[in-house]
RNA sequence: GCAGGGGUGGUCGAGUGGUUAAUGGCACCGGGCUGUAAACCCGGCGGGUUCACACCCUACGUAGGUUCGAAUCCUACCCCCUGCA
C-alpha cells in the first residue's frame, strides 16, 4: 500500500536557508502536513529567535512537533524520532503527505537509524557526573570512564564531555559498556524507505548575509525582554531552550559577561559556525538531493517539485 | 618641533641574532557526531610542485648596512599612538 509513490518528504539544510518556506509551499501541492525536525523549535515560550512560521504565515499547513514542550524540559533526539513516526502514520492515514522540515540532522538520523535501548536518562547521575566535571575537568571524567569501560573510552576524545559523559552514565545505568550496545539499534520505520531528503544549498556568503540579517532583527524585536520574562518566569538558564542561538548570548549579556553589542556579535557567529555544521552533516548523509539556492526562490520550488514527481534516483 | 612608545601572517598578539613559515587566540576551511545536537569535539590554515619522504618561492612598515646567519643589531626614510611644546 506504501510505495515510493507515497514519499515521506524531508526539508533539510543550514539554517536560514528558507526550508520553512519551502516546506509550506511544497506541503501545498502535495496534500501535506508539516513535521518540525528543529531541536528548537519544539519549546513552546521561546520565540523571538527561533524562526518558528508565524501561524498567520502557514497558509493552513498543520504543523506538528513544534512549539510543544515546555522550555523546562530538556527534550531529546530519541524522544523526537518516536513522536515522528507516530505523527508519519497518522498524516498517512489521513491520506496526506508528510513533510519534515527542519535542520537538526541528528533527529533525522535518529528517525532513520534509531538508537539503542537504553534506560531514560537518569537525572541524579547525570547531575553527579556533570559536578565532578565542573569541578575536576573534562578530562578527569574521561579517566573515571577509561576505568569503567575502555573501550568506551577510547572511542571519545577526553574533551568531549557530552559523549563521554553519556558513556559513563550508560556503562554504571546498564552495566555494559555502550559501545558493546551500539549496533543494537531496532529496525527503522518503514515509513524510512520512503523517505526523499531535499537539502537547500543556498551561496554561502549570502547564507551568511541572511543569518547576520536576521540576527539584528531578532534583536530588534525585543529579544533581550523574551529572555528576561523567561528567566522570570523560571526557566533554568542552563536549560537547553535558553541554550538556544540568540538566547545563550544574552543570558550572559544580562548576567554583565559580555556587552549588548558582543552579544549580537557573538550570536551571528555562533549561527554561522552552525550553518557550516549542519552543511557538512547533510553533506555526508546518505540519499540527500541537493538543491542550490534559497528556498524562498520560485526556481527552487520548481526543481524540487519537478524531482518529486520523478522517480527517486536509484542509490 | 622635542621626548617616549610602536609598526609581525585575514585579524589580535608573542617572539628581541641561529630547528623561525614564525607560540597562542580569533576568523576562515574541512571533518566527526548512537537518548543534552542551535550541544560538544577533532584537524588544517603564506604560495607553488609532490601519492609521499621532500623540494622551491615569498614573508615580520620601506630602503640600505653589519653578520657565517636578522623579524630580532645599526643608519636613513615613511606611518601610528602618548606626553611636552
Amino acid at each position: 500500500m506504501n510505495s515510493p509513490q507515497n514519499p515521506v518528504v524531508a526539508i533539510v539544510g543550514p539554517t536560514a536557508s528558507g526550508k520553512s518556506t519551502l516546506g509550506i509551499e511544497v506541503a501545498l501541492q502535495l496534500n501535506g502536513e508539516i513535521i518540525n525536525c528543529d531541536s528548537v523549535q519544539v519549546y513552546q515560550e521561546i520565540q523571538i529567535a527561533t524562526a518558528k512560521v508565524p501561524l498567520e504565515e502557514r497558509k493552513g499547513i498543520p504543523h506538528h512537533l513544534i512549539d510543544f514542550v515546555s522550555p523546562l524540559i530538556n527534550y531529546t533526539a530519541a524522544e523526537w524520532a518516536r513522536e515522528a513516526v507516530t505523527k508519519i502514520e497518522e498524516i498517512e492515514t489521513r491520506g496526506r503527505v508528510p513533510l519534515l522540515v527542519g535542520g537538526t540532522g541528528f533527529y533525522l538520523r535518529a528517525l532513520r537509524q534509531p538508537f539503542f535501548a537504553s534506560p531514560d536518562t537518569d537525572a541524579a547521575l547525570r547531575q553527579r557526573i556533570t559536578t565532578i566535571r565542573e569541578r575536576r575537568g573534562p578530562e578527569y571524567v574521561h579517566r573515571l570512564l577509561q576505568r569503567l569501560d575502555p573501550t568506551g573510552a577510547k572511542r571519545f576524545f577526553p574533551r568531549d564531555w557530552p559523549r563521554v559523559q553519556r558513556a559513563l552514565e550508560v556503562r554504571i545505568q546498564t552495566g555494559r559498556s555502550i559501545v558493546a550496545q551500539m549496533d543494537d539499534r531496532p529496525a527503522p520505520h518503514e515509513s524510512t524507505r520512503r523517505l526523499r531528503i531535499l537539502a537547500l544549498n543556498p551561496p554561502r556568503d549570502e547564507l551568511y548575509q541572511h543569518i547576520n540579517r536576521r540576527t539584528e532583527v531578532h534583536f530588534e524585536s525585543g529579544l533581550v525582554d523574551e529572555v528576561c520574562n523567561l528567566l522570570a518566569q523560571g526557566v533554568p538558564a542552563e536549560s537547553s531552550a535558553l541554550g538556544a542561538h540568540g538566547y545563550r548570548r544574552v543570558v550572559e549579556f544580562l548576567r554583565g559577561e559580555r556587552s549588548l553589542e558582543s552579544a549580537i556579535d557573538q550570536t551571528k557567529l555562533d549561527i554561522r559556525h552552525y550553518a557550516k555544521r549542519q552543511l557538512t552533516w547533510f553533506r555526508h548523509e546518505n540519499g540527500v538531493e541537493w538543491f542550490a539556492g534559497f528556498g524562498e526562490e520560485m526556481g527552487v520550488l520548481g526543481s524540487v517539485m519537478e524531482s518529486l514527481m520523478a522517480p527517486a534516483q536509484p542509490k
